[in-house]
DNA sequence: GGTGAAATCTTATACAG
DNA sequence: CTGTATAAGATTTCACC
């Protein structure tokens, strides 16, 4: 993990579909050596996939909600198997405070939030309370890190 | 927006560098008509970005949490231009409930976030209080939508 | 580790059917 | 939309530093 292997990754992140050559230029190696450096980089785990972001709305996914999950101890793990299961379900945390895991989905619209309320959540043994939170806008939504262009202890 | 379109969006966001050949003989359509709706996805802004997923350790990002904001609402656009365009700021939702926004952040460690608190958030004239918590593990975490088979009357 | 160039493979464009 | 042809461009391989 050098600044070249970072700039590299910066390029991606924004755009992984940028060619060899492209990235090769504007990291300054030459292209076999740009070539290598991204098969290390996926196989060492740094780069974990390509995805292309779709919009949320042609696929009936517009509504993001999130949901605060209490949880008992016993079928825990089962409730969160199944939950990750889901691609409705986009992120799951276990989360310090209060509530048990935090849960953001994405969905068609308010009614189907309540119908995969019912008919998944409220089902599963382990789940005691939930507590749900509309996104009514969202100003910003990436899973993209900051690549710092200094040297780090890491990696 | 038809049965090819969809798969054809459902293998790019699993694989954005799966080659047109292997897209073409897997949705059963011919390299330039895949081409063609790759190049319309884009366009009509169904397919928003390419990215490679990078993992949070290496680059000082393994810690996550997400920051309730409560904001008054002289300053509040300003506030939320000013935390959206920080990168350590992967997400930024208004809300519906008692507080105004939730923020996901990533950063290297609890120090970060309480620097980040402290010198980032707190200065912000529109934010009254910020209830923090953090992500002790992250079962799923993905930026994917469902791609429904069927039909639907969207787009 | 890196380079550069040839060989191979992929993609882009255009057009006939 | 399919299929083909051609041109442009990308990737891989390999000899060498």
């Amino acid at each position: 993990m050098d600044h070249f292997d970072r700039k590299i990754c910066e390029i991606l992140q924004t755009d992984a579909r940028r060619s060899s050559t492209d990235v090769a230029a504007q990291v300054g190696l030459s292209v076999s050596a740009t070539n290598d450096r991204i098969r290390r980089l996926q196989k060492q785990g740094i780069i974990t996939g390509w995805q292309a972001r779709l919009a949320p709305a042609p696929f009936a996914a517009a509504t993001c909600a999130f949901v605060l999950l209490d949880l008992r101890y016993e079928g825990e793990a089962e409730a969160i198997a199944a939950l990750s299961a889901h691609d409705a379900v986009q992120e799951l945390h276990h989360i310090s405070g209060p509530h048990s895991y935090l849960m953001k989905l994405r969905l068609a619209d308010t009614a189907a939030l309540q119908r995969f309320l019912s008919e998944v959540v409220k089902p599963l043994p382990a789940v005691t309370r939930t507590e749900s939170i509309i996104a009514l806008d969202t100003a910003k939504e990436t899973l993209a890190i900051a690549v710092p262009t200094e040297e780090q202890e890491d990696g």
